[in-house]
DNA sequence: AATGAATGAGGGTTCATTCAT
DNA sequence: AATGAATGAACCCTCATTCAT
């Protein structure tokens, strides 16, 4: 039991100093050596948890995904409306560290990896789809009920999930030139907007 | 001019073959001897054009902006209303290579780059930043002509970029799971009603 | 008691999972986290038991060498003349592990080790030197009696081990190509042959 | 033409030094840095001319048996009969740098990587194949011309071979305890002795 | 303008061994 | 007696870059 504790320590220090030093040189940068030190371990202890540096990266994104699941499903039961859900959807977002330079810069480093590595892409697929499935629900609930129109649930939710995202990346690229609150606001107005049901129509 | 056109050929094959190594494997795993390779050239000419695998990013920046600005507005001229020029520029935007995946992948990886390396980061706040420009131009001029509602230009701008450049990011990390050209006829509609003017309201 | 007998117990697990992984993965590469999972055994206690992977190379030899000559003695009372022990001497050989694929490669891997390691080419020419005295003796009562011919004892002792140790490595070194068993036939045919007396001289 | 030159010492300048580690430490235990001191050279040379140490063992195991099969053919017109052809093989086999204690003690290694080493193996059964097809050919020869018995030339090749390698290593492994040259002599006898054809008989 | 041999620091990873539990 | 987490030196190899030719 002590062991185990221990063992989980261990880890979470690792995830977070790899993280740090990820989102500070990007990921072929951080050396290992540098990860050992923002984590307080030894080399030989970084590879007794993980087996290597992509490892580590699978492990962050796992952490992520359950961390913030939970959060979500945590705030979830307040917000009976469809609309409501979606509101609460934005603000849960908003509220990840999207807009914390340091988990965005690690996070666009994931996107990179995701090209020529499988089982970060699929982690990141996963991840994704998640996200994509609770829209499109909300969406659907939205439309059986007859607070939002009728439109493709998947789609709509796929459109604002890369609105979303496009802003995080614009935002990492260019921070200065890129007004996220604003954006953020804009952008739930939009779609809360093209989700009413055009009863006139 | 014998000489200068021999300098072009080779910036232009280093260049390309650059840019295909990078899309394939990443820009920390294109090393200068797949490059080379790739490029049909020597590492010494490698060097003697381009003082780093750095300066090789900018050369490509540089020739997307440049080679893609033309081909916008070579094909303005056409496009009288507001209306039609946003209409254009969604088409352009589209044409660019942004769904061809080699294109992509590279391009995220200068994003990925941009974050730490301060020429890169110029580069790219300069490329959004031109087209950002331009689709607010476009709008303002919409607003002027009574075309469009009488939105924030930049934000607008911002917002609609942000959307194109998040359905690109979902579409390298999730090929399979986005599909991309709905999602970008969505975007199209949804932004072009969202700039109608309300005139009834 | 009890404890005596687990530990001889645990320490023939070692040495026998050692055993294995030298032999299939040369002892260089035969490293301790392997060893501790053909053996079933801790690297903790692999310590407890063998200092080191030195210390288990001469836990294999003496156990390897106490084993076989036991066995020689076993079978030795029934046979008479020195001819007939000489013949005893070859099946006996033969039947040592020499042809166990297993067994031979782990033995390369001590011959190697003897060159650098004190150690393990004290055990190694201790172990010939028990053999070539062994057949020497047969050899020396042979040619007293007048069985033999009236040859060097030792000389024609290392001649005969050296030419079946021959026959080893070349079976490990190129198995399909080496005729293991017709060679080691005519080996024996031929020295029997030149231990003969020849009368007529 | 200079540049080509310069290569070919490099490669042999690499291959002496790797040569003398091996012998030294073994296989294993030669590092690269150690390798490049005793070379003179970079690690980036020895990368540049050999893919990784594998590369370097069969580098070695190349160039000296193209030099020993030169030296062989260069020394065989004198001898006329398949007796002469026979003990000329014995003197040239001798000459080898079998006792040569460095020679031996990297050759050795090769035979115990060989095991766990395809190209290795091949390259080393493809040396013992050319010289048991050397001396099958001097036995068919000596057959055909009724000089030496009706005997099995492959078998009897093999057998040979054995013998004169089961003395290096046994000189190898307990130098002192080995005689090599009484038994070189001595099995020179033997073998010639078995060739005789017994005409009495 | 072009070549590719040479450099050597730095990379990720492995591993025998130790020791607190 | 037994465990396996922890250590950190050492390993092989890669690489961007330089420079003599």
């Amino acid at each position: 039991m002590g062991r185990k504790s221990i063992a989980h320590i261990r880890r979470k220090e690792i995830i977070e100093g790899f993280f740090q030093i990820v989102a500070e040189k990007g990921f072929a940068n951080a050396s290992i050596r540098e990860i050992t030190l923002a984590a307080g371990a030894s080399t030989g202890v970084l590879h007794h948890y993980f087996v290597n540096k992509e490892a580590m990266v699978l492990g962050v994104m796992d952490h992520v995904l359950k961390t913030y699941m939970a959060e979500y499903n945590d705030g979830l039961g307040d917000h009976q409306s469809a609309r409501e859900q979606l509101e609460y959807f934005f603000s849960w977002f908003l509220d990840l560290d999207r807009f914390d330079m340091e988990f965005s810069r690690a996070w666009m480093e994931f996107w990179a990896l995701s090209k020529t590595n499988t089982a970060i892409s699929e982690a990141m697929t996963n991840c994704y789809g998640q996200i994509v499935e609770l829209l499109a629900q909300i969406i659907r609930i939205g439309i059986e009920s007859g607070e939002f129109a009728e439109v493709d649930p998947r789609l709509t939710a796929n459109v604002i999930l890369s609105s979303l995202e496009g802003i995080t990346l614009l935002w990492v690229v260019s921070p200065e030139a890129t007004p996220v609150e604003a954006m953020n606001e804009k952008i739930a107005e939009i779609y809360l907007d093209y989700l009413r049901p055009k009863n006139g129509g």
